[in-house]
DNA sequence: AGCCTGACCTAGG
DNA sequence: TCCTAGGCCAGGC
């Protein structure tokens, strides 16, 4: 496991409960913003992690939960999102600018 | 060894 | 505003 992989796993587990970023948000924060490709392939390893990843906090950049078929059922991304309290519609998440959580914003970039 | 494919994003026309 | 190309880089074939 290389650091790209692991910082991206630790910038996942530090999304707070009811919020959600995307793909770009983390690959920005890590310092290489062309990278968000990475972070999605990087994500898709994430259930195999022994500790817990919170993946369904992140979607692309407008909000819609691109990843969901990585998950166990067809549903089973938006529910999870829906039990923390994020409002989802036909994959799309509802009020996206409130949800939002910019990792370089809420954490600063004393990380790097 | 190439070629292709991604849970993506931005810039330029 | 829509469309395209390019950057990223690991893994499958």
């Amino acid at each position: 496991m290389n650091d790209f992989q692991e910082m991206v796993y630790q910038v996942v587990r530090l999304i707070p409960n009811g919020r959600v970023t995307s793909y770009g948000a983390i690959a920005k924060y890590l310092g290489s913003s062309k990278s968000s490709r990475m972070v999605g392939w990087t994500m898709n390893r994430s259930h195999q992690q022994e500790v817990y990843v919170p993946a369904h906090r992140v979607v692309n950049r407008v909000g819609l939960l691109t990843g969901k078929h990585f998950f166990g059922s067809e549903n089973a991304m938006a529910d999870l999102l829906k039990q923390e309290g994020v409002i989802v519609v036909d994959d799309q998440i509802q009020n996206f600018d409130q949800v939002f959580w910019d990792p370089q914003k809420e954490l600063g970039d004393d990380m790097i």
